[in-house]
DNA sequence: CAGGGTGGCGAC
DNA sequence: TCGCCACCCTGA
């Protein structure tokens, strides 16, 4: 009997399209991709349902399926859930949300099929006849790995060895069986966890929760060792026969996690991020949908990972705010894992050494549980902070007396000195001593910034690169002066400052080359780099044992921000960048420059802690009745024509009231704070409700109207459920 | 009247 | 979003 297919389609359209079929509905399974021809165009997509036809008319205008590419789905259900869930929640088209779930490779119609090599093994009732170098080599080795040991693993120790490996397997001493290709070896080492009483406490109680869906949020200090803790429950959770899906915020944090998972675990561990490729990408994928990949190490998008044998979910630095996708489908990874896990039925384990507002609410309500790490695993204590006022500091680089004379004793002590600053480049104006003209980015309401290493003029928010002027523009005077210093001025002042001491910078632009990061990462940890000058990149995660001295420098844009997260970013950011201090043996020392060192934000935070600042944002937070305790969606457009976003937003605004009872507040709409970005003119229009469900339904009862209204196709719209900025 | 650029619209 | 088509302008 011939069948109706539901397709979801990689199209930006709200809707599933429909395509007859020669098979019965029974034959179609829900996560199973076809291709098919869509407005003039061959295409991938995924089968959402299937009906059979009943009478002969029906369908009959209907296209048919060109190619069945999958048996079996290739979604599993639970993920397909997920993903239906996201598209509804997010009110993003299913297509696209497909498009982001799924490795780029199988989205363009790969076979399913795992990648597999080579893998060698001894016979065993080999005889000692004499062989060669090269076959006597191969066999002593094969001795070691009585389980067995990759082609190329035996290549790599070896050289060339197909010919002896071929002639061997002649001999019928050796034997050959494919096996699907891991992308990360596994080491014998497995060294034991040796745990402290109150990591011991926090790995019991999630491990009672093993068989359910249980939140909880690990606050650990910075050093506290919350690694430690996700190590001990991976291996409980494997000793089960279960997966761990471990995500974190940064791909520069990939690799010391995945090398102390190594040092510990003896599995197989699949990392999927953004930087590996996309062979890579679908093969770890395909491993974790197999259950062959046990360890799941990701960023944001690895939250969609397939997991059939899944234990827990551990989401490291939690309050992480790229987490929060900003394009296209603008997700949160750390509330799809939170549906994922309910839907798996397994607990999730959130940790920070400082935790989001959203995350302490949920702590307030009862719905995570709370679970703390106060002490340094290594027993170094916390560093002492000291603020400084920057009204004295120098009139170019920024840095005051007090700090260049601290990182004195700290360098002679033969320690290392970390300085943050949060701001890219050599400096953020340029401007025309005689005539006042600045340089400004012709594409967005910003100045252009400083780079004087690549001789440019660069623009931070849209990317554009101008030649750095040797004459001013407008009138030709040579007297171009740089105000202000980002990292790259600091950086060659401290040379200048400290000529025998090696400074290196990390920022974005110094850490671009693959590897790159790492290098210096490995680099800073022997020791060869004294002076550490950088971005926040600098201060997620990184353990650097001999550092003893922190700079922070120009803090003071968070205090006075429009955004009213603001002050909770500071605030984590100075107490992640605190943590940067003292790991070691040795005492820290803490330096921040403010030029507002009275303001009462400096003195909570320094004498009461994160914890007691966080507690004091989020009761100011419940009382104005912002998020957590509220919800807000941004429905943002943006065009090339001055009004046409406004205009657009204006006639959106117009629906929603429409359909809005009074519990929904439509702001609105307003221009972009910088109104102009990137060439297009952006505006916002805020919706706020306290609770949840109203907001969602009127998005439910207005999403196809809006998308079908005659302006929305003539520029860029997009929806942001819980926006991370309201910029 | 060919050629190309643009705005509008449907996609199963 | 993409590709198609109708429509219009330009130039000879």
């Amino acid at each position: 009997m011939a069948s109706i297919v539901h397709l979801a389609i990689p199209t930006p359209l709200r809707q599933l399209f429909d395509y007859l079929t020669d098979k019965p509905a029974s034959f179609w399974q829900s996560g199973m991709r076809v291709r098919v021809n869509f407005a003039g165009r061959s295409c991938i997509a995924i089968v959402i349902r299937a009906s059979d036809v009943q009478s002969n008319e029906e369908g009959s205008k209907l296209k048919s399926i060109d190619e069945i590419i999958d048996a079996q789905p290739l979604l599993p259900e639970e993920v397909l859930q997920t993903v239906l869930w996201v598209s509804r929640y997010y009110h993003h088209p299913l297509g696209e949300c497909l498009q982001t779930v799924l490795p780029k490779r199988l989205r363009k119609g790969d076979s399913s099929e795992l990648q597999h090599e080579a893998w060698w093994f001894k016979n065993e009732d080999s005889d000692n006849k004499k062989t060669g170098e090269k076959q006597q080599a191969i066999l002593s080795l094969l001795e070691d790995y009585p389980e067995g040991i990759s082609q190329s693993a035996i290549k790599a120790q070896l050289g060339n060895v197909s010919t002896s490996l071929k002639s061997l397997q002649q001999q019928q001493r050796i034997t050959q069986k494919p096996q699907a290709k891991l992308p990360i070896a596994r080491t014998e080492l497995n060294l034991p966890c040796a745990l402290n009483s109150e990591q011991q406490q926090v790995v019991d109680e999630v491990w009672q929760s093993r068989e359910q869906f249980q939140p909880f949020l690990l606050e650990g200090i910075t050093g506290s060792g919350k690694t430690e803790a996700y190590i001990a429950l991976s291996e409980k959770m494997l000793a089960a026969g279960r997966q761990v899906l471990i995500l974190i915020p940064e791909i520069g944090l990939t690799g010391q996690f995945v090398e102390r998972f190594k040092q510990r675990l003896n599995t197989s561990i699949v990392v999927l991020n953004s930087a590996i490729s996309d062979g890579e990408r679908k093969q770890g994928w395909l491993l974790a949908r197999e259950g062959l990949g046990r360890i799941i190490i990701g960023t944001r998008s690895a939250v969609f990972t397939p997991l059939p044998e899944a234990g827990l979910i551990i989401i490291d630095e939690e309050h992480d705010s790229s987490y929060k996708q900003q394009d296209g489908l603008r997700y949160h990874a750390r509330q799809v894992a939170l549906i994922r896990a309910q839907k798996m039925g397994v607990p999730v384990l959130m940790g920070s050494a400082t935790p989001s507002l959203e995350s302490l609410y949920q702590v307030k309500q009862q719905r995570f549980r709370f679970l703390q790490l106060q002490q340094r695993a290594t027993g170094a204590s916390l560093p002492a902070v000291h603020l400084i006022d920057s009204q004295g500091a120098h009139p170019d680089h920024g840095l005051t007396e007090q700090l260049l004379k601290k990182m004195h004793q700290h360098l002679e002590a033969g320690n290392q000195v970390i300085l943050f600053i949060n701001r890219r480049g050599y400096a953020p104006v340029l401007m025309c001593h005689d005539c006042g003209w600045q340089a400004q980015c012709n594409h967005c309401d910003a100045r252009m910034v400083v780079h004087k290493q690549r001789h440019i003029l660069f623009c931070h928010h849209c990317g554009s690169i101008q030649r750095l002027p040797d004459k001013c523009p407008e009138c030709e005077s040579k007297q171009l002066k740089s105000y202000g210093a980002g990292t790259e001025k600091i950086e060659q002042h401290l040379q200048t400052l400290f000529p025998d001491t090696p400074v290196i910078r990390v920022d974005r632009d110094s850490t671009q080359r693959v590897n790159a990061f790492d290098k210096m990462v490995s680099e800073i940890r022997q020791g060869q780099a004294r002076i550490l000058v950088g971005t926040q990149m600098l201060a997620k995660g990184h353990d650097f044992h001999d550092v003893t001295l922190v700079g922070v420098l120009d803090t003071d844009q968070g205090l006075y921000s429009a955004d009213f997260r603001a002050t909770e970013n500071l605030a984590q950011m100075i107490t992640q960048v605190t943590g940067r201090a003292g790991r070691g043996a040795k005492e820290g020392e803490v330096l921040i420059q403010s030029e507002q060192p009275q303001h009462p934000f400096w003195r909570n935070l320094i004498r009461e802690g994160y914890a007691l600042t966080a507690d004091k944002l989020l009761q100011e937070r419940i009382e104005m009745g912002m998020p957590p305790a509220s919800h807000w969606a941004v429905i943002r457009a943006e065009a090339k024509d001055r009004s046409l976003a406004m205009d657009f937003l204006g006639e959106v605004a117009g629906i929603l009231g429409s359909q809005s009872q009074q519990t929904v507040m439509v702001m609105g709409p307003v221009p972009a704070i910088m109104e102009k970005k990137g060439g297009r003119y952006r505006a916002q229009l805020l919706l706020n409700s306290a609770e949840r469900k109203p907001l969602h339904q009127l998005l439910d009862r207005c999403t196809d109207s809006i998308s079908r209204h005659k302006l929305a196709r003539k520029l860029r719209w997009s929806m942001d459920i819980d926006p991370i900025d309201l910029l």
